[in-house]
DNA sequence: ATATTTGTTTGGAACGTTCCAATAGCTATC
DNA sequence: GATAGCTATTGGAACGTTCCAAACAAATAT
C-alpha cells in the first residue's frame, strides 16, 4: 500500500541530500548540462530513482521563463486527416524534446479564441494553428506580437504575417486532373469544399488550370461545393449527376468527400472506378485498402510535421524563419482512376 | 507594432498598483473568491484589461500545489470513435473549469508509459486513460498510489483498483443479436476485434449469450477476429463467407469493422442490408448518413464524458468514487438490418 | 459609548526550480 | 612553490503566484 499523501513532495533538495551534492548540481543534471561530472551525474540519477523524485515543471517553467509545451490548435479532431496530422506533428515535436498540448477548436473561431487565451497562461513555446474559418490576420498577428510565436498550418490567412506551412494544393489537384485527362476522361467535375477555407480556392484553382491547359471544357456548374464530410460527398455527387448525367470523372476536395461520393455512386448503381473515375485528396490510410482502392493526392503528415518543426527550430534559435513552406504532394494512382 | 520583448512580465503586482489594491486582493479576484467586494473586483478586472495581464499558471500551480490540467491518454487518435470520445470528454472537463491535456498512446504500452511519466511532471489533477493493450493492473495501481488519481475508460483491466467507466458492451451486442434474430436471421457471425482488449470479450459474450438464449446454432467458427480497422473488417468478411457461404447477418465489433465488411460485400457482389444484414458498434456520425444507413449500438460519447467527470468530481471532493460505472447503450435500427 | 461580530484587505512567507556570481579543486605553466 | 587558468560545484536570490495570520473597517449588539 503506497502513500496517498501529497503533503510533502520530494524535491531537488532531498535528491541533493541523498546524493551528497548541492541542489545546484542536481539542477545541472536535470537540465542536462555539459559541465557536470559523470560521477556526480550518476550519483544524482541513482538518488532520484531511489527516492522516487518527480520533476516539477511548474517550478522550472516559472523560474526559467520558458516551458516545453507546444500548443497544437487543430480545426477538427474528428476529421480523419486532422487526426493523422496531429499524430505527425506530435512525433516531430517530441523529437525536439518538447511536449504537445493538443486542443480542438471544432471549426469554431470563438472556441479557438477561448482556447488560445487559456493556453497563453501556460507559457507555451509556440502555437501551431490550423485556423478555424473566420480567423483574422489581425488576431494571429496580435498573438505573435504579444510574444507568442504562431505557425499556421494547412490553411492560409491572407494578410497574416505569421509563418505558414501548406501542402502544394494547386499542384495536387492539377496533377490529379491531368492524370484523369491523360486517361481520356473529359467530363470531369470538382466536388466538395467551400469558400470559407483557403485550401478550397487553391485546390479548385489546380483543377481549373489543368482543365484549361488540357483545352477541355469545364463549366462553372462542374464545381460543386459541399460540406467536407462524407455526407457532403454524397450530396455533391447526386447534384453532379443531375447536372451532368454523363459524368466521367471527379476530382474530390478530400478523401472523405470521395468516400461519400463513392457510396452514393453505388447507391445509384454507378460503378466507382469503372463508370466514374475518382481521385481524392489527403490519402488517408483507408484509401489504399478500400475497393476499388482510391487514387489520391498524398499529403504526408510527417512532412508537414517536419516542416513545421523546422520553423519552430528557427524561432527557438531566435532566427527569422521562412515565411512560407510549401510541402510537396504526390499523386498516388490506384484502381479508382484507371 | 506591439512589443516583442518578454523581458519583464506584467504580474499581479502591476495589476495591484494600477487598481490601487494589494496583490492579495488581486489574487482573490483571480481565484474567484467570494470574499472580495464587488468594487475591488471591478477595479482589478479593469486594471487587468488595461495593462494586458496574463495569468501565470506555472506560478499558481507551484504555490497552490494543484493544477487545472486533466490528462487524457487515448489509445488511438486516428480511430474515429476515439476522436469522438475525446471531444465528449473535453467538453465535460472544460465545464468543470479544467483543461484537457490530450495525448495519444497509439496502442503502444511503452509510449503510454513514457507519456504518463512526462505528464506527472505537470502535476495533473487526474489521468483519464483508455489503456493500450498490455497495460497492467500493477501499473495503474502504482500510479494511483503515487497520488495521481486514475480513471480507466472503455477498457477494463482485471485486478486494477482504479475506477472505470465502461459502455454496457454485453448488453449492446446482445441487443444487436436479438434484433437480428427477431428479423428471422439465423446464420449470424461475429466479426472483428481481438483478445488483447477487454471489450472484445464482453461484446463477444453478448453475442454468444443472445444466440444461446435464442436457441440458435452458433459454432466457434462464426467468431472471426481481425484488426479493428476497415481493412480488418474486409478480411473478416471474406473469411466469414468462405466458412459460411450462406451467411445471413453479421454483428460487428465496431462500426469501422462494419464499414470494411460492407465494402467487401460490394466487391463480392453481395448487397449489404439486402443479402447480408449488418449491425455495427459505436454509432459513428457517418453511420447514420451512409447507404444503406448502418444499424449500430450507440455509445454516447457525451455520456461517457459525463460519467467520467462524475467520478472526477468525487475524487476532487476527496470522496470515494464509484468503482465502476456502466454507461447504457442504445440499439439504433437502420436500413442495414431490415 | 463600547464591545462584538462580520466581512475585506493586507504584507510576509512559501512553493520548487533555475540563474548567477562566487568558490573550491585541479592541472599546467613559469 | 607561487600563479594562472580551467572545470566542477555551490549558496543565495529570484521567478509570480497563493496561503496564512493578522489588521482593518463597517455594521450590529450590548
Amino acid at each position: 500500500m503506497g502513500s496517498h499523501s501529497k503533503n510533502k513532495n520530494v524535491t531537488v533538495l532531498d535528491v541533493a541530500k541523498v546524493a551528497g551534492v548541492s541542489k545546484s548540481t542536481v539542477s545541472l543534471v536535470l537540465t542536462q548540462s555539459e559541465k557536470v561530472s559523470e560521477k556526480s551525474k550518476l550519483k544524482v540519477q541513482k538518488a532520484m530513482d531511489e527516492i522516487g523524485y518527480v520533476y516539477n515543471r511548474d517550478a522550472a517553467s516559472l523560474r526559467s521563463r520558458r516551458s516545453n509545451l507546444v500548443a497544437i490548435v487543430i480545426n477538427d479532431l474528428t476529421n480523419p486527416y486532422a487526426a493523422q496530422l496531429v499524430v505527425g506533428l506530435e512525433k516531430h515535436i517530441s523529437e525536439m524534446g518538447l511536449f504537445s498540448m493538443i486542443v480542438n477548436s471544432g471549426e469554431d473561431v470563438e472556441r479557438q479564441q477561448r482556447l488560445v487565451r487559456n493556453l497563453k497562461e501556460y507559457n507555451v513555446v509556440a502555437f501551431i494553428i490550423c485556423p478555424a474559418p473566420g480567423t483574422t490576420a489581425k488576431w494571429t498577428n496580435d498573438l505573435n506580437n504579444q510574444g507568442f510565436p504562431v505557425i499556421n498550418i494547412m490553411r492560409e490567412i491572407s494578410g497574416s504575417k505569421v509563418p505558414t506551412v501548406l501542402p502544394d494544393n494547386v499542384n495536387g489537384t492539377s496533377l490529379a486532373t491531368q492524370h484523369l485527362l491523360s486517361k481520356g476522361f473529359r467530363r470531369i467535375a470538382f466536388l466538395g469544399g467551400n469558400e470559407a477555407i483557403s485550401d478550397y480556392h487553391e485546390r479548385l484553382e489546380g483543377y481549373v488550370s489543368a482543365m484549361k491547359k488540357g483545352k477541355v471544357r469545364s463549366p462553372k456548374k462542374y464545381q460543386i461545393q459541399s460540406e467536407t464530410n462524407r455526407h457532403g460527398g454524397r450530396q455533391a455527387l447526386e447534384k453532379a449527376l443531375k447536372i451532368e448525367p454523363d459524368l466521367e470523372a471527379i476530382v474530390c476536395f478530400s478523401d472523405v468527400v470521395a468516400y461519400g461520393a463513392i457510396e452514393k455512386m453505388r447507391e445509384l448503381g454507378k460503378k466507382p472506378g469503372k463508370e466514374i473515375a475518382v481521385v481524392g485528396f489527403d490519402d488517408l490510410k483507408d484509401s489504399r485498402l478500400m475497393s476499388p482502392s482510391l487514387s489520391s493526392v498524398k499529403i504526408d503528415a510527417d512532412k508537414i510535421g517536419a516542416a513545421t518543426c523546422q520553423i519552430l527550430k528557427k524561432i527557438r534559435e531566435q532566427k527569422k524563419p521562412r515565411s512560407k513552406i510549401l510541402v510537396d504532394i504526390e499523386l498516388i494512382e490506384r484502381d479508382s482512376s484507371q
